[in-house]
DNA sequence: TCATAAAACCTTTTT
DNA sequence: GGTTTTATGA
């Protein structure tokens, strides 16, 4: 079979340079051809680079346009790099090609074809958070929390059926009636459809689903787009779930020409039809199954491992040269990933040498394990290694507080990717409501949120009786808004919505021609957002009319970087961010981050913090099936991604729910080898009351079990806390020390570090940072505003 | 209707 | 420790 163009010669010797440098396994997996290839890339083995070459030997060869390309990522950040490139390998821009992420891709086809099934080009996409506030509401209205549905346990199944292609039809049809509760979940999933179809609304598992039933009803759908693409390569694979592969599928299909018969192409014109009936599209697919850490959220690593009975003529090529780290990380990688039982075999190799030892580190709380890593921060950088090429990884977003709190007072420039994130403010939802609000009028849920913000005296009574108006005549609660004059309300009350829905309406109508700040600032300004945020006399006001404005800012680059963008594509593109796309290669800062995140990413020097028992492995993960051996995969990724150094830490108490409660060491640091680990503080040296009994590694001391709370009030008068009695401890303590003047030769006093000689003093204003030699703790570097220090 | 206070819940991981 | 829901009174 061969997949050379009609009428087009390839060029023989075009691809060498495309080939240079690469290993014989590399070179195969860019060269070889036929129906189904999958690459089996352990971390660190160059398949980007392989992945990439093989897009751009596939062009440069002529074996196929750019637009006959899809390629899907995990991020949006990784798709970017990929297309950047192949433009570069080629030499020219390769217009046409798709690369992107799989809900990238999916919005872009259905925005095409949402009208084929009652939906219009407009419709908007809810997050979780906006999932869950809609089954919040159907639940409360069904009183289905007094049988036990929570929204957590209704928006969880949900997303699973929805990942496993099971739509409300088919869920009833092998529905247990006899079982109130499932009857109930059924009313909950049927509800929570119907008002996403209303509201002209998909949720992230749908932008995957609705597509894949797209392709199944409609057949010459479907063609449109196997037709166009011919070479299909995803990343990432093992991570894949079920609807993600349904959707491979139906777009390799061979496609069936005569239903292509008067259909419009992508560039609005009518097809031009050839008589040589086309074979199904090439698959490349690159995934390692060590590195399989989404089972939660669907991922179905039965999609990678049985490739090769699933894709009948499929060829594999393994990649396990790996060009990233040193071999004493490699070999601890290797080591845990060896417990993992039902795994095909696979060792990494390098020829980098065995480079620096593993470091390791016991703190006696989260705040001194944080302040090794920014000791360890400052040492790094002071020896030549950029912030940028530094990164802290950990299980739970949680863990972010103490080490930000400890790298501010260190002015140690760091970033968190993902957690709390600016669009989850209050504020930020607010005004991106309002911006739904005109790109989609019939959504019901945005409108809700800004009915009454700012205050209008608009209340829960009078939007009921919005409702019911809306729904005794099957309008939209926008219509009923309109006619807020037949209600009989008040005329205050009236005067409020009347205006509101003339506010919307007018802006809405000028959308398609405005760009995106100005939609919003006009919004703002109209609706008099910001200007109730500044009179208000709450002082945390004054901060979220600065994060309007920084909205508004993020407008304004958008529009920078896409001219033609549409407010559409403005909430598009928000709604489809990955924390990892937040990255900045120039930042010059240390990247935070969780274990998830990291997946793809590499740094010079990576820090794991909190390996310890319920943390990592997750506590929650014990019960699940598979749950500890995918723990163990996310560990596996974390260490793979480092090249040079790597640090695990952990600490012997951790605060959580206010309290404090005991922690143990991972049952993973057993099974990395000893001598590749160099302990700072090993789990022996410290025990959780600071004194020196000395602890063999992982047992359990009588009368704790795992992470047994510290006794704290309650009956029990409460247990001074422990932490006191330590000399190396540090505290959370913030103050200011207003413009407090430091020189080098000063001796100061700090409450956990003891008395020391500042030895330098660096910065301006309320950035200034003393560098202090303590007499007991070593080395700091400490921001004197807000350090917990006096001069003596 | 709204502002403040008390109480309840919470923490895996994410497109 | 922090957010979000509910209770209370103006």
């Amino acid at each position: 079979m061969t997949y050379v163009l009609d009428g087009m010669d390839p060029a023989p010797h075009a691809s060498d340079r495309l080939l240079e440098g690469l290993n014989p396994q590399q070179r195969e997996a860019v060269e070889y051809r036929g129906p189904a290839l999958l690459i089996v890339a352990g971390a660190g083995s160059g398949k980007t680079s392989v992945l990439t070459r093989r897009i751009a030997s596939l062009i440069q060869n002529r074996e196929a346009y750019p637009s006959q390309i899809l390629a899907i990522t995990f991020t949006n950040k990784a798709a970017a790099e990929m297309r950047e490139r192949v433009e570069q390998l080629l030499g020219q821009r390769a217009e046409g090609m798709w690369i992107s992420t799989f809900h990238s891709a999916c919005v872009r086809i259905l925005r095409r074809e949402a009208e084929h099934f009652g939906f219009t080009r407009s419709f908007t996409i809810y997050d979780s958070a906006d999932s869950r506030a809609l089954i919040k509401r159907i639940i409360k209205e069904l009183d289905a929390d007094t049988m036990g549905h929570t929204v957590s346990s209704a928006a969880n199944k949900i997303s699973r059926l929805k990942n496993e292609l099971t739509d409300v039809e088919s869920y009833a049809r092998q529905a247990n009636f006899n079982d109130p509760n499932e009857a109930m979940f059924l009313e909950i999933f049927r509800q929570y459809t119907r008002e996403l179809q209303r509201a002209n609304a998909f949720d992230f598992d749908d932008l995957i689903a609705q597509t894949v039933y797209l392709f199944r009803a409609f057949p010459q759908v479907a063609a449109l787009y196997q037709r166009r693409f011919r070479h299909i390569l995803v990343d990432e694979y093992q991570d894949t779930n079920h609807a993600q592969y349904a959707l491979i599928r139906e777009l390799t299909r061979r496609p069936d020409m005569e239903l292509l018969e008067g259909a419009v192409g992508f560039d609005g014109q009518p097809l031009r039809i050839s008589k040589t009936p086309l074979d199904e599209s090439s698959l490349t697919v690159v995934g390692d199954s060590d590195q399989s850490i989404y089972a939660f959220r669907g991922a179905d690593i039965r999609n990678i491992v049985e490739f090769e009975r699933d894709f009948p003529r499929s060829k594999v090529i393994l990649l396990e040269q790996n060009y990233r780290s040193t071999q004493n990380i490699l070999d601890a990688a290797n080591a845990v990933i060896s417990n993992n039982f039902d795994r095909k075999d696979k060792n990494l190799f390098t020829t980098f040498g065995a480079g620096e030892k593993i470091v390791g580190y016991t703190g006696y709380s989260g705040h001194d394990e944080a302040q090794f890593v920014a000791d360890e921060i400052t040492e790094l950088h002071r020896n030549g290694t950029d912030y940028k090429d530094i990164a802290v990884f950990y299980r739970t977003n949680s863990q972010t507080r103490a080490l930000e709190e400890i790298f501010i007072r260190s002015a140690i420039p760091y970033r968190v990717l993902g957690g709390t994130k600016f669009y989850e403010r209050a504020e930020i939802k607010d005004v991106m409501a309002y911006l739904v609000c005109i790109a989609n009028p019939a959504d019901p849920m945005a409108l809700r949120r800004i009915m009454n913000v700012p205050k209008r005296g608009i209340g829960p009574a009078t939007e009921a009786a919005l409702q019911s108006w809306a729904d005794a005549r099957d309008e939209s609660l926008r219509e009923a808004m309109r006619h807020a004059g037949e209600l009989g309300l008040g005329p205050k009350v009236t005067g409020a919505i009347t205006g509101l829905a003339e506010i919307l309406d007018e802006v809405g109508s000028t959308v398609e021609k405005t760009q995106v700040p100005d939609v919003l600032t006009t919004l703002l300004q109209r609706t008099g957002y910001v200007e109730a945020l500044r009179a208000s006399r709450d002082p945390q006001d004054e901060a979220r009319a600065e994060n309007v404005d920084e909205l508004v800012a993020v407008t304004k680059e958008f529009q920078r970087n896409n001219p033609g963008g549409r407010l559409l594509d403005f909430l598009t593109e928000v709604a489809l961010v990955a924390a990892a796309d937040e990255l900045d290669d120039s930042s010059g800062t240390v990247s935070l981050m969780t274990l998830h995140t990291a997946k793809g990413l590499e740094y010079d020097a990576v820090f794991i913090t909190g390996v310890e028992e319920d943390l990592l492995p997750h506590r929650m993960s014990a019960n699940e099936p598979g749950g500890p051996a995918e723990e163990r995969r996310l560990f596996y990724v974390g260490i793979t991604r480092a090249k040079k150094r790597l640090y695990l830490s952990l600490a012997m108490t951790r605060a959580a729910f206010g309290d404090v409660s005991v922690a143990m060491p991972s049952r993973y640091l057993q099974e990395i080898p000893p001598q590749l680990i160099e302990w700072k503080q090993s789990p022996g040296d410290a025990t959780s009351r600071g004194g020196l009994r000395p602890r063999a590694l992982n047992a359990r001391r009588e009368g704790f079990s795992y992470r047994n709370s510290l006794p704290s009030g309650g009956g029990m008068p409460a247990a001074p806390k422990p932490k006191t009695e330590w000399a190396n401890k540090v505290t959370g303590q913030v103050r200011d020390n207003g413009d407090l003047t430091l020189e080098p030769g000063d001796r100061i006093r700090h409450v956990d570090f003891g008395d020391g000689r500042v030895v330098d003093v660096t910065g301006v204003g309320a950035k200034k940072i003393a560098e202090v030699l303590f007499d007991t703790a070593g080395r700091k570097r400490l921001l004197i505003k807000i350090a917990p220090i006096e001069k003596l």
